[in-house]
DNA sequence: ATAGACTCTATAGTCGCTATAGAGTCAAGT
DNA sequence: ACTTGACTCTATAGCGACTATAGAGTCTAT
């Protein structure tokens, strides 16, 4: 099949295969004659293992650690544990990052009656001042 | 001040706020006789507004607006509201989204026992298989 | 023969900066 | 007067994960 179509079955963008293959996530294909890539069904495989990468918001260098170490399949799978690991302390940090700033914009919103002046307003008040 | 002073001051590096004066978040500041960007105290508390606007994760174009805003300071606040309330949203969306990733992340570290091999991991059964 | 749907490569743009190169400015010390 | 070192200047490239565009070529259907 050609790229449209692996495309139209992976949900990624055609440039976003073609930029996935330059960063060597994914093997270069085949060619036909007249130089479009040729990719087989397995090749549907590869990018749903990076797509469900990207949904655990990996970026494409631990996606690519993944892959070489998956290559290795005697080796233990430690490495990986330690990846998802730091992964997750990651996105719990961002989370709580998160939580005190809704938590911030919350108090803003409550702080600002909409129809008073800007002179007035609380939000501006409150960004102009240390909070 | 020289744009040193002012980098102390704020917390910024002398090339974020050259930066800021590029987009227009800033004024372009006076010179000295050598080009050096001379800057006033005001202008400390111009960048306190933008480094709070940064804290809330708002973009610098959303800070521009806000500070367009500000400017027409007879007209009526409704429209920083506005944009604090989308950023409310889109804060509670992020963080609904890295909340299930935390979860999905925490079900995959537990299938993974350190140790087995690349074969055996669960983890990497789970990025194989949709999940 | 031609239209249009697709593909190719190469390049620039996005955002919010950081890092670098290469040059100039300025104050203090010798 | 001269040098050192700390600072500043502009301009440019890089990050990450793509998207968008230009300009050219390929293939299929009519």
């Amino acid at each position: 099949m050609k790229i449209g179509k692996l495309s139209a079955l992976t949900g990624f963008s055609v440039q976003a295969i073609r930029y996935y293959e330059k960063e060597g996530l994914i093997e270069s294909p085949s060619r036909t004659e007249g130089n479009f890539r040729l990719y087989r069904p397995e090749d549907i495989k590869s990018l749903q293992f990076v797509k469900h990468c990207r949904n655990l918001d990996m970026t494409l260098k631990e996606i690519k650690q993944m892959l070489e170490i998956r290559q290795f399949s005697e080796r233990s799978c430690e490495s990986i544990n330690t990846m998802i690991d730091s992964h997750l302390i990651a996105v719990s940090k961002r989370i709580d990052e998160l939580c005190s700033l809704k938590e911030t914009l919350s108090e803003m919103q409550q702080s600002c009656h909409s129809g008073s002046a800007v002179e007035a307003c609380g939000i501006l008040k409150s960004l102009e001042t240390k909070n």
